[in-house]
DNA sequence: GATGAATGAGGGTTCATTCAT
DNA sequence: GATGAATGAACCCTCATTCAT
């Protein structure tokens, strides 16, 4: 929004131009896809939200499928970049692997549209990730670098061994993601508000002293 | 299905009558809404797919939402039925948790429809259980047990204490949930095919694993 | 209803039989096809207030239509025969008009669906009535005994002459007609609830003195 | 459809543009809706009679009973127009009251739509007329006209006092809306086309005669 | 006579998409 | 680039009517 404000500098109040409706409607299309759903969101809803013409919609992406992916693939570039700021190397191995963890729920937390959106991706059976040549070739640096802190942790014996990257990553995401996705069927079972700030720092406490427990050494 | 040919003996080859139908209308409706979602599955398809007339759907459920409630009414008794089932009193506390863990893992293996019904249930923020009495009455005796289990491991000296029931059940559930509910999107970034066999045993396995190891003792 | 009670010995209580069937749906088709008009009203909700299973609706009239005009030959042989009840011959032409005029008025304000019912009736360019030749042989003493009250008050010379009986009797009719079925908008339109008994009582003394200042000689 | 002609002169032939659909919907729903009732009519009848598209009706109108509204506004806003252009001021008492009574009469003659209209209306309780602010702000100057010419009639001792003008007006459309709104039973009962010209004017003569006398002075 | 079950033909409405400036 | 107007394909649902005891 800052940014259109410099470029666009001959209209300063009505905020035009071809980048800022862009990024208007992706915005919207985040907003409303992740609550809605692919099949649940309404073009015009994007739209409106967005404050653009509709038909922009297609002058800008072609259909609505493909604003869909368009969405997708700017979520993963965002998680994966973030990821790349991790900075691990000089933490010891529990450290590390803590803030690997907090990272993990974090995000989740600090992007509520991150676990809907993948949820519905999932519906579709990832046809869309599938098309996107751009997301499969974004490859998360998370596994290398769990395996990298679970090597070093064994090595230091404050980790046990045999455990796959792979799995231990799984595992780490659906600690979190899990909470996230079912939270509300969840809270009507349990009874309780899980969205409210007590409950998401009581269930962040629980998920690292988990995860780390599980890693201990026989 | 065979349990009506025993029952309705006087139309053996001609399965009609109104239990046949509704069965057939809640078969179909719950292989359809798990596939598609509430929003995205098609009435003329789950009639096609139960194979009676589409209008029956109204005569006997009222309206699409209501299929979909009763689909979700169903699902959740069958589920709690088999937690009742659970008998963990006469097993040692490790052997207990270990059953639940495979339980829990399981139950989502063999009941393909479970894992997307609830992740499309929690896209309408479970506007649908909120307005079952009858599911929010069906409390699920999982939590109990696995309070009991934590303790008696705990008195026993093989468990850590200091966990929450609830948190612990959310864990158990979203190691494995969220394997499912993902694995599409999952065996794109990971370039395998999460659903195969050995994938599944290979991830079984490691949440046995993981959650077990979890609970030991400082 | 009496009626029935006197026929049907056997089941005192529970009222069932041809007989009783016929009349209760005949009574309920009245009443719903009176507020919804014979394409508003429902088969189901006509069953329904009568109480009786929907096919016999079919069984006893054939269908939808048939049963409208079943209604509608009900109706107008109550009000022909009602009319034959006038006695005008001992009354002094006067009296004898204002006699029919008050008779005009009260048989809407008496039988509040026989404004809707003709409305309706009407709006279908009267082709039931058409097809009808028990109502079309059904013909109405009133245009007669006015034609008499006429005479017999022009030779009195209290009544001017040159008036046509059919035109007289739509004018005397009409001025209550239109009053009730008009009485929504009207009631609208004015500010004032016309269904009041108050505004009726109003509305009927000025029928009678405006239609019997009209009739007075030159 | 002549003004659009002179206004839109690039497309003469191909007659497209929001109000010239907005106005062919509009007209094309008067003409559907007098004759088969809100219920009765379908928007498919409306749109292939417009000549526009089915969706059209939704993206102008809403739906199906916004457009009946809107038709119900027009119309009574065109009556509304038509009252407020009589001009009685210049006329002597019993000369206006004439042309009072010639215009209402004249009015469901010359506008066949427009009491079948309000006949479906009543049907409906007039909750569209309650619905509609625009109608209950359109005062019929029609009341207050007949007060005025009233009072003048009586000060010059041709009509007779104690007359409400709020029952005379009543009595003044019934004696003309009674008859197009039973036309068709009434030509059923009485065996004549009161359709045709001879039996409207016949009408109107009546209409005429009826009023003037009841008014005359004691 | 009476009843629940079943069906076919629409009907109103939604919505992604395209047209035409 | 931007906009309002227009369109066709579905979709959910209603309802009169018939079937089958």
């Amino acid at each position: 929004m800052t940014i259109e404000d410099q470029v666009v500098k001959k209209r300063p109040t009505v905020k035009r131009g071809p980048e800022h409706s862009r990024r208007r409607l992706l915005d919207a299309a985040r907003d409303v896809f992740s609550k809605k759903g692919l099949g649940g969101a309404r073009v015009d809803e994007i739209a409106a939200l967005s404050g653009v013409n509709k038909q922009l919609v297609y002058y800008y992406f072609g259909n609505k499928k493909d604003l869909y992916l368009a969405v997708l693939e700017e979520v993963y570039e965002e998680i994966r970049e973030q990821e790349r700021q991790l900075d691990l190397a000089h933490l010891a191995p529990i450290e590390a692997m803590e803030k690997l963890i907090e990272f993990t729920f974090d995000y989740f937390t600090d992007n509520p549209h991150f676990v809907p959106l993948l949820g519905d991706e999932n519906l579709h059976k990832a046809q869309h990730l599938k098309d996107s040549t751009v997301i499969r070739e974004l490859h998360s640096p998370l596994v290398e670098m769990i395996g990298t802190t679970l090597e070093r942790g064994v090595a230091a014996g404050v980790f046990r061994s045999g455990l796959d990257p792979i799995q231990l990553y799984i595992s780490l995401a659906g600690l979190g993601f899990f909470y996230y996705s079912n939270i509300h069927t969840l809270s009507v079972i349990f009874g309780r508000d899980l969205k409210a700030k007590p409950a998401v720092a009581e269930r962040r406490a629980h998920v690292i002293k988990f995860a780390l427990s599980a890693l201990r050494p026989a």
